[in-house]
DNA sequence: ACCCAAATACTCGGATCCGAGCGATCGGAG
DNA sequence: CTCCGATCGCTCGGATCCGAGTATTTGGGT
């Protein structure tokens, strides 16, 4: 088990039992599709394995209406103790990622020192929009749960300011001469 | 294309054509390998890729002794093109990325107040090994080359360093009440 | 009464990822 | 000279990912 969607998975039967589509839905509804990211192909795939793996079990398939059969799915008790698992080694090792910005700026240099700084800008300004969308969203979900259950979003938020806070430096130092620009491939 | 590590071939082949074991050897004797994921069989796939889209083009199989051939590809100038446009794109545009820190973070409510503590403690501490090791990686690579090529290690250091702040006041605020433990799930 | 958009619930297959394995060759210790 | 481990360079196939498609049904507007 890789996918951090299974988390999501287990994470919701900890409730009730459910079908995946209703598991897509009420994940979306909470707005955890900011964390995980919930596509249906892969949602099937991940139930299965969680099958697999005995995390968790079919419990009925009832069919409502003559519309296509809904397969529920229940925790099972290694589920259960799988799942806290799961979260405390997540939070306990910091895992090796490879975010797509820090590739990119390996290769700043290709882009000149005008290009870069034009690129820089941009981002930084698009980073400010989604903070203050992820404000205005946490505000309001702040009124309705407790702050436990919104936590995330502040780390997302403390994490892109210090983006901002880097690639504005980053900024001043192409402009003031403090990085230099060795002649490269252009 | 999506695979970061495409980027990280056509930055190899502005300098020269290659053949992708070199590739691969050369991304982490430069130690690229911390910003790109290399492993043998996506690279395989991936300069498959970029032939396919015709960014790059294989000039010549050799032979040396009795070894597998090899087949040595080279940049067209459609790929250096799209080279340059590719990092532009990526560093303008934040993509949503999903860690899986953030995740966790998530379902934090189900280790319990002192379960969490203990865990984000541990990861804080592993954070404050990873940041030591690159300040030294980052202090030996300046010694050779310009600040320039190894700037992406300053971007991992400021990024890990706000994750350590953010997971100490999280442990700081569970443990004054100011982070409230509404009973859930156990 | 009728139509269309949205919701319900899932399947399918192509694309991608990636580690294990493979067959060979080279370098150096004895 | 000969054996062994390290290196060379790549292939293969299973696992995973995921969007587009399918087929029905409900609900609301006219």
């Amino acid at each position: 088990m890789k996918n951090a969607l299974g988390m999501a998975v287990l994470g919701l039967l900890m409730e009730s039992p459910l079908h995946p589509h209703a598991m897509a839905a009420t994940l979306r509804e909470r707005g955890m599709d900011r964390a995980f990211k919930v596509t249906t192909g892969s949602l099937y795939d991940v139930v299965r394995a969680l099958v697999r793996e005995g995390w968790i079990e079919a419990r009925e398939t009832v069919r409502v209406g003559a519309r296509p059969e809904r397969t529920v799915y229940g925790l099972t008790a290694l589920g259960r103790e799988e799942f806290t698992a799961w979260v405390d080694r997540l939070v306990r090792e910091p895992q090796a990622e490879y975010p797509k910005f820090l590739s990119a700026v390996s290769y700043l240099g290709a882009l000149g020192p005008d290009g870069a700084v034009a690129a820089l800008r941009e981002r930084a300004e698009r980073l400010r929009a989604s903070v203050e969308e992820m404000r205005a969203g946490h505000q309001e979900a702040l009124a309705q749960v407790p702050r436990l259950f919104v936590v995330e979003v502040e780390y997302a938020v403390r994490m892109a300011e210090a983006e901002i806070g880097w690639v504005e430096e980053i900024v001043a130092d192409v402009e003031s001469g403090r990085l230099a620009w060795p002649e490269v491939a252009e």
